[in-house]
DNA sequence: TGTAGTTAGCTGCACAGACAACTAACTACG
DNA sequence: CGTAGTTAGTTGTCTGTGCAGCTAACTACA
């Protein structure tokens, strides 16, 4: 309970990643926005994208998404509404759904790819050196380690 | 359009901020829900006892939050519902609002803040050196800085 | 093999927030 | 002073997501 106040390098550090995060976020999404994806869209695309033709099974896209499962169907729903992904009846397990990427949706995720990459860069990477990446990732490592 | 894949650690850079941002605010969040009191929320009350009792407007508030006014109206709503803040018609503009603590949310406000200073904390500074901080300060300058 | 427990995904409901349209109050300029 | 334009805040509507509860399918163990 005697928690005092945050010294003003601590205040900077922490306010500054929040609104860092917050502005990058919003100029991505701005970004993506004419092709009329949300990131939370776009990164499903990229995952299926990566996965290739076997797709990803639902529960798994959820996982990486860190959304809930009932959240997923939904955009689930949307992508596949739009003829973006399909879902199949997994062969293997009789309650999953595997998803993949149409060609139509493939098409949409090299629009998307591009963009966010541009953006990605002149954002993020053209103002970060090697040095800044490397030490951004060790703390990333640092702050995501399980015990104290 | 001659967008070239990511360097690893490009990759693990991003990634590791988005992820680690996520995780961080899931926790903090979680730390602050016994209390009632979400993240938007307690940002709002935290922003109110820096302010004193000469209170803020609510327009200032809702560019603080980044957040739309239409959206800060309805969180303002909330608050003043549960008797954390009140809202008095500005003297010297009358369109416009001023919100201030009551000592129920000045008294929240304290359990939310030793809360959530107890997680970030455990969360962030702990496993954070002063070098940690003063990079990641100038980071953030450099990602906010105007041109490219 | 049958039964108990678990898992995958979907659906109903609730809620926070965005956006656009609106009103009331302010400001500037002829 | 009056009129045109701007600003502060609210409201209606919509969308995305979480949570709890559900069904169907899987697994393990007696």
């Amino acid at each position: 309970m005697a928690t005092e106040r945050l010294r003003p390098i601590e205040d900077e550090a922490w306010r500054g990643f929040l609104l860092a995060h917050d502005r990058i976020w919003r100029s991505i999404e701005a970004g993506l926005a004419p092709l009329g994806v949300s990131m939370a869209e776009y990164s499903v695309l990229a995952l299926l994208g990566e996965a290739g033709p076997k797709g990803m099974r639902m529960s798994d896209l959820a996982e990486r998404r860190l959304m809930s499962t009932g959240g997923f169907t939904r955009l689930a729903d949307r992508l596949e509404r739009r003829g973006l992904i399909e879902r199949q009846r997994s062969v293997v397990d009789g309650r999953g759904f595997n998803a993949t990427l149409t060609s139509q949706g493939r098409a949409l995720l090299r629009k998307a790819w591009s963009q966010h990459h541009r953006d990605l860069r002149t954002l993020f990477f053209d103002r970060l050196d090697d040095d800044d990446l490397r030490r951004l990732a060790e703390i990333w490592g640092r702050l995501s380690a399980h015990g104290q």
